[in-house]
DNA sequence: ATGGCGTACACCGTACGA
């Protein structure tokens, strides 16, 4: 299973990059971010005119997730099932669980933050808790649990360009790098980092400054496993590319290639 | 260096992002 996770910043905006995007890597799961359109507003109809089945958990204007696949997607639950839609981590379309292949899929869209010590700063380590709540009761029901997503926290100085200017500033201050920590705790690997020990192997890049041609990035989107699936891991890497195309993401997506044949897949019904 | 970009929605600018 080839599983990949990419911030698009718009998929209305960004349509010819996803599809080239797919027709180029050819994952059979894609976990999209930020597409910002209401379900009803999704372009639908190039995905499913080339046989590929969608989940969608949009709103209007802001944040949105969504998962693409060549495979049937299953179960699709959106948001935190624990809580009341009413519920103020509910009410932005931010999280949404698919299963494909017998492989529990989150696409997840952490709340960016905005400063530390801001309202929105304490929202985001309350997603970050939450979410970890919600992976005990989904390890519990099936072990291979794949995390994908726009995570808004660079774990650790070797995820950004200049760690010591970022030092203590949102998506690179020490509570976010404890809740992204925390969240590990409950049984999660980083698949990127199995392969690529090394630094600057980033995911965003500003707009602005042209930082993405000076490799000013920061590793903010990430891969997380189950050990189950994370050993059955063969690869985990970033594509530049479509961060190159013209009026690209900000973000790059990251893939990660799991050796995880029909018998492997967890059994249904007992015995 | 709080902005130099970019998107959505709506208004001719504002909110938000990371």
């Amino acid at each position: 299973m080839l599983l990949a996770t990419w911030n698009v910043n718009s998929v209305r905006a960004r349509l010819d990059h996803v599809l080239r995007y797919w027709e180029r890597r050819r994952p059979d799961v894609l976990c999209l971010q930020e597409i910002k359109a209401e379900d009803p507003a999704f372009p639908r109809e190039p995905f499913e005119d080339r046989g590929l089945h969608l989940a969608v958990a949009g709103q209007k204007g802001y944040h949105g997730v969504a998962v693409v696949s060549s495979l049937p997607l299953e179960a699709p639950v959106v948001g935190f099932p624990h809580l009341p839609p009413g519920h103020p981590l509910n009410r932005e379309r931010r999280l949404l669980a698919v299963t494909a292949a017998g492989v529990r899929v989150l696409s997840v869209y952490v709340p960016n933050g905005e400063a530390v010590g801001s309202e929105k700063f304490a929202f985001k380590l309350r997603f970050f808790g939450e979410l970890g709540s919600y992976l005990n009761r989904q390890i519990e029901q099936t072990p291979a649990v794949v995390v994908a997503g726009d995570f808004n926290v660079a774990p650790e100085a070797r995820d950004v360009y200049d760690p010591e200017a970022w030092e203590g500033r949102v998506l690179f201050s020490p509570p976010e790098r404890a809740a992204f920590e925390g969240l590990k705790a409950h049984g999660l690997v980083d698949c990127l980092r199995r392969f690529h020990p090394e630094g600057a192997r980033y995911t965003w890049w500003d707009y602005r400054g042209g930082a993405f041609w000076k490799n000013e990035g920061l590793r903010i989107d990430h891969i997380l496993a189950t050990p189950a699936l994370a050993e059955r891991c063969e690869e985990c890497d970033v594509d530049l590319s479509p961060r190159r195309w013209k009026r690209p993401s900000d973000h790059a997506p990251v893939w990660a290639r799991f050796r995880f044949g029909p018998a492997d897949r967890p059994r249904r019904g007992n015995t």
